[in-house]
RNA sequence: UGGGGCGUGGCCAAGUGGCAAGGCGCGGGACUUUGGAUCCCGUAUUCGGAGGUUCGAAUCCUCCCGCCCCAACCA
């Protein structure tokens, strides 16, 4: 057993349980599932849960269902179904042929209804959803039993096969569960196991008019596809008497539940109300909108699954409640990207340089590391000439103290090209920066300085080769680490969120670049091409994260 | 005033009677043809609080305080 225990990834108090399962014979071996609901997209949240059902189920050789819980049709669209399906292949997992559905088994569970009517432990119930809330009682008052739960078995078996029949309006009646109308914990007071919806289902048609809840649905779905563990998130932890009180009574194989503590990300928001109300109110472009926290939009953003797996691992699974900082996500993504993204040089805000002493006409070609993290990656030419453009970032006229760049009189590197010596500067009329000019030494090509102290090194684009492209800069959704905590949280979208450059030059080795390919854009951080809008000619980069700005910081402070 | 949970540094999080892991962040330094990366160093005399048990407590007991979830024919 001691094989099991042997593995480096961090542990939690589910694996732990799993183990002890196991240990006990309490199971044979570890079956999982992952179980949204087809009701919108996948977020980060999802992926948390997601890692843990697939990864507990791969550390332990067992398997992970991915099942989809559409018990209620109004709600539920293949659209989502299969949005959910490439996200989860996207992220990394494979449920191999354990693909399921809960309207699987409505057939099933339709017979499991009646034998419970017939053990007398559910009954048709003819009370109004209002008065099903006033019978109910509150927290602390003890609810009220429903003038028909005491119906006869027979009249609630032929009033059940009617409501199947659809004989009667929907919400008319409803089959309940007859527990505890007096139990503390609410869920137990005589739970609604079916309401009638004529309404058609995205997979089963007009086949039902009946629906089961998510609880009458839920652990039997899991007790037929033998899970050994459902996890869940905290909010279930009061289904868990419920849970087990359907299994127990139906007498089948019971699973086990366990909750934990949903992810909670700063500087967004997570619940899949208020995401799409983003989506519906046009605050944001849509649910791939590279500022969503959905998969959807990480993807598009420029994010790997790989990034997204490591976070999710290092935040750890624990039952408190949590509100990870976002820059956490960003750490997993810039240490993936930095091992594995080319670099390229590319001017955002462009401001022209002019080489005074370099010859008209003349132009060579230079050779650039592709990733000096990754030699296998190789090098390649960038075209240098006489007119470039650099960063307008990159020159300031008076420097600032501390500052490493371009200034009048001073020296800098042009990365892999020449040191260069600011000679002068044009302005507009309104003193505005349009042209700086400079001198280079030719014996410094390559960025060789010669033992000649030369701290800055600047990154440039040929005028003449450059490629123009759009680039999306991206900053958090929202400009309070927890805009969920007020009434308003829509007024806290950062209006900074997106920033559109529209003139960005970037080095003729990118005008190649498809959808998704992701590079560093040196000193500046991991862009990608966006998926939606990019197309060859018209190139559109979105600003996956920026690399880490240690001068923003020394300016900020001085 | 009912039921179910949770409280370890700024944010996550190990630890479950033997003397506070790790990560992010932050601060400092080294190195550097990305102010990137990398590498060092620092960052809780203390575990929500107060008592108690014990040679010894974040871990056990008691009381208290705070926070989260539950009153859809949603999941």
């Amino acid at each position: 057993m001691s094989e099991l225990e042997a593995k480096d990834k961090p542990s939690n108090f589910i694996r732990d349980a799993a183990l002890e399962d196991l240990k006990s014979g309490r199971y044979k071996g570890i079956v999982t599932r992952f179980p949204p609901e087809p009701n919108g997209y996948l977020h980060i949240g999802h992926a948390k849960a997601i890692c843990l059902d697939f990864g507990l189920a791969l550390e332990f050789g067992g398997r992970c269902h991915l099942r989809f819980d559409d018990t209620n049709p109004a709600k539920e669209t293949t659209e989502y179904v299969e949005a959910i399906k490439a996200d989860v292949r996207w992220l990394g997992f494979d449920w191999g042929p354990h693909l399921y559905h809960a309207s699987d088994y409505f057939d099933r569970l339709y017979e499991w209804a009646e034998a419970l009517i017939k053990k007398g432990l559910a009954y048709v119930d003819d009370l109004t959803p209002d008065q099903v809330a006033e019978y109910r009682g509150t927290l602390t008052v003890p609810g009220r039993e429903s003038p028909y739960r005491n119906r006869a078995v027979g009249e609630n078996l032929d009033l059940f096969r009617r409501m199947r029949a659809g004989e009667f309006p929907d919400g008319s009646k409803t089959l309940r569960a007859k527990i505890d109308m007096a139990a503390g914990n609410l869920n137990l007071r005589d739970p609604v196991m079916y309401r009638i919806r004529k309404t058609a289902h995205h997979r089963t048609g007009d086949t039902w008019c009946i629906y089961p809840m998510y609880d009458w649905a839920h652990g039997q779905s899991d007790s037929i596809e033998g899970v050994t563990h459902s996890l869940c998130t905290l909010e279930y932890e009061d289904h868990r008497p419920l849970y087990d009180w359907y299994i127990q009574a139906l007498g089948i194989y019971a699973p086990r539940q366990i909750e934990f503590a949903r992810l909670n990300l700063s500087h967004t928001v997570m619940s899949k109300r208020k995401l799409l109300q983003l989506v519906e109110e046009g605050l944001v472009s849509g649910w791939d909108d590279p500022r969503m926290p959905t998969l959807a939009g990480l993807r598009r953003r420029g994010y790997t699954p790989g990034a997204i797996r490591d976070f999710c691992e290092r935040i750890g699974i624990a039952k408190a409640d949590n509100l990870v900082d976002i820059a956490l996500l960003e750490h997993c993504l810039r240490e993936d990207l930095n091992l594995r993204a080319e670099r390229r040089m590319a001017v955002l805000r462009p401001l022209r340089l002019i080489i005074e002493n370099y010859p008209e006409g003349h132009a060579e070609e230079l050779d650039a590391v592709n990733n000096p993290e990754d030699p296998g990656a190789g090098t390649r030419k960038v075209p240098f000439a006489r007119i470039l453009y650099i960063e307008q970032d990159d020159f300031r006229d008076p420097p600032p103290p501390k500052y490493f760049r371009l200034s009048p009189g001073v020296e800098v590197r042009l990365r892999y090209a020449y040191i260069v010596k600011c000679t002068g500067v044009e302005r507009d009329a309104a003193g505005q920066v349009t042209t700086v000019r400079c001198e280079y030494d030719p014996a410094s090509r390559g960025g060789d300085a010669r033992g000649r102290k030369v701290k800055g090194t600047i990154h440039w684009v040929s005028a003449a080769d450059a490629v123009d492209a759009e680039v999306r800069l991206y900053d958090h959704l929202f400009t309070a680490p927890k805009p969920d905590e007020t009434e308003d949280w829509k007024t806290l979208v950062n209006p900074r969120s997106l920033e559109v450059l529209r003139g960005a030059k970037l080095e003729p080795s990118l005008a190649g670049a498809k959808a998704g390919d992701r590079f560093q854009f040196e000193r500046q951080g991991y862009f990608s091409v966006d998926s939606r809008d990019s197309a060859p000619g018209r190139l559109v980069f979105n600003r996956a994260v920026g690399l880490r700005d240690t001068w923003a910081k020394i300016e900020a402070k001085t």
